[in-house]
DNA sequence: CGTACAGTTGAATCAAGCC
DNA sequence: TGGCTTGATTCAACTGTAC
């Protein structure tokens, strides 16, 4: 499984495989440019002060863990500030970055994200399902925390399989709002004694949206705050290659077992609804050529407005407007521009049809008999 | 309406006013510590470039106002930093403060607040019933909106109606995620073309459960971006006090003729507005009285530790404690509060079932025949 | 007086490829 | 890098008119 693969004569990129050391070191030593995605799962600079108990007195777990105490805000963003630049170094140039906060970290990411020219694509709310009540009753319950996807660049050509998620989605485009259950029962590591292996281990549910909504499979997915490999244990199941780093030693233990037991899904469960820009372009004139169109037709506009005659080379005529079906339409609209394959109809049967339709049925004929 | 009232010897307080001018100066020329909560909604800085057409080539009309204007991160940094500090400064040493923003300015107020001392309480995020779509299917729809809500400093003993809140949903904690639909429809101002009145108004309903979160009666409440006055309105109907701060001389008017139209609620119709509820409210009576289950049925804990025989008048009775569903669980269980909907099971054909499906199947009735 | 249907709209950092 | 062509893309809620 682990392999190491050359980037472009540069140094080798080591794939699926946990780092142990400081991560800004380990990603300075990184090619740049090499890294299609970075998950990053930060210390949240919680700053707990006293214990806090439950109404029936038991003590919460809360993270107090050395790796989580910042002496100041300006340490985090210290901190802060050099991971993201090592992350941003590594990543390709139509790359993007999730990280994920709570109010107590997030707004200080977001800041440097910004000012460091990353480009903010949404910022996304978990929104859990189950989350832990406030037993104090003085606030609200804290249930969500917060996602920030940015691409490197605002010019970056950034993955999103928009059609994968609206599938996700029961057919309706994904809102930037996602209610998921977080990390308990089975899936939740556990360590000899019992206890939680990991204080803050993220559902894999999150990471598997994440990486089906901004990968492809292939990609090279780094977690600078690798923790116990929810990371790497989605980006197996997936398809992803992926580069852990991970300070401790122990969690890097429990990651790696935790991986080695992951299989990976079939390929067949693996390929994502396509976006309709991939599909084969197919010209308008094409529709005259195979006679599914005749020269001299007339087609007439969705909203039954205007009409226009087809000629020989594919091209429209309306009045004194002449031109493709889209220059066509989008003048007689008036509009800046207008998609003719579903702005002009046809008749046959006595029913009206979008032309769209016979775009498809040459479509499909090129699916079942390529060339 | 209009009144002066001194601040403990200090200078008058402009109650029920709109101030014109820059906010930043008519804050510096309050008195401090005179505050009780300051709510702000300041420009996005949303920096759109191109128009946007919706499919069928309408434009989308966007915010581009000259107020939403801003050279750099650096310059909107400063004005942050400005009317941040100034609203502090004016603040009660037990005063809060609620900001709004979005993905594009919200990362940098967070921050900022944290710089000056501000204490974040949470961050909330406002779930949008009905968003704008993302029309060119690039990134996921942008749903919500997010709010800070912090006190003046970590000491501050803010205000926070745990119980009014917890009765606005449906008797279980009110949760960081708040789903409310947009200002449209009748409530949103129209100008005398028919245009909407300000491009960025805010519902009053989220309003409203800012002020019954977070304020008493009589409370002041100030707003540097005052626009077309949401804020005004819901303090005057709940018996708040406002003090409005707005630049343009068009939102002023629109405001002040819309805060005159208001009547403050009586108390009766505050505690019924107060105790609204999205879903209709089921007594656990009702569950008997129709015989979905009968007096002296025994109800079990959901953890199988006690059990309670149901009354006729929808009481229950376990040992030596008698009450509601909720006042019952609760005592047995030690703990300051409990759902009984949740915590109390009955059984049917051999399987143990919470209470709750049996009001869910009431409330399934209730759409079906209103009434 | 309801119901059905067509039309409108909301804080948006919103295209991609070729020459 | 800039201009031109092609052509991809929408959900929920409210409003007004027709029946």
């Amino acid at each position: 499984m682990k392999t190491m693969t050359k980037v472009k004569g540069a140094s080798a990129l080591p794939l699926n495989q946990i780092m142990g050391g400081d991560c800004v070191e380990v990603m300075n030593s990184l090619p740049e440019n090499s890294v299609d995605l970075v998950f990053a799962d930060p210390p949240y600079n919680l700053q707990l002060k006293g214990d806090l108990h439950r109404p029936d007195n038991s003590k919460v777990d809360a993270v107090d863990d050395a790796w989580d105490q910042f002496s100041s805000f300006a340490a985090y963003d210290r901190f802060t500030r050099d991971w993201l630049k090592a992350a941003r170094r590594i990543l390709k140039p139509n790359g993007a970055i999730w990280v994920i906060g709570s109010y107590h970290n997030v707004f200080r990411m977001g800041a440097e994200l910004q000012n460091q020219g990353f480009w903010i694509l949404n910022d996304v709310v978990w929104r859990k399902s189950n989350p832990m009540p406030n037993f104090r009753g003085k606030r609200l319950t804290n249930a969500h925390e917060t996602l920030i996807w940015a691409s490197k660049q605002e010019a970056s050509k950034y993955t999103f399989n928009y059609e994968a998620l609206k599938s996700l989605n029961e057919g309706v485009q994904m809102r930037s709002d996602w209610v998921l259950p977080i990390c308990t029962g089975h899936e939740r590591l556990k360590d000899e004694n019992g206890d939680k292996a990991h204080p803050t281990q993220k559902p894999e549910s999150l990471l598997h949206r994440i990486m089906v909504a901004t990968t492809n499979p292939g990609d090279v997915v780094l977690d600078p705050f690798f923790g116990t490999g929810t990371t790497g244990a989605v980006a197996k199941k997936l398809g992803r290659e992926f580069i852990g780093i991970e300070r401790e030693e122990a969690y890097r233990q429990v990651a790696t077992k935790r991986i080695e037991k992951v299989r990976k899904f079939d390929k067949e469960s693996l390929v994502v609804s396509a976006s309709k820009r991939s599909e084969p372009r197919v010209p308008f004139g094409q529709l005259v050529e195979r006679g599914m169109l005749r020269p001299g037709e007339v087609l007439t506009s969705l909203n039954q407005r205007y009409s226009a005659k087809v000629r020989a080379d594919g091209t429209l005529v309306a009045n004194d407007v002449k031109g493709s079906i889209h220059q066509v339409g989008a003048a007689l609209e008036g509009a800046p521009s207008c998609n003719g394959w579903t702005y002009w109809c046809f008749k046959r049967e006595g029913k009206t049809v979008p032309i769209d339709l016979l775009r498809q049925q040459i479509r499909a004929e090129m699916t079942e008999r390529p060339n």
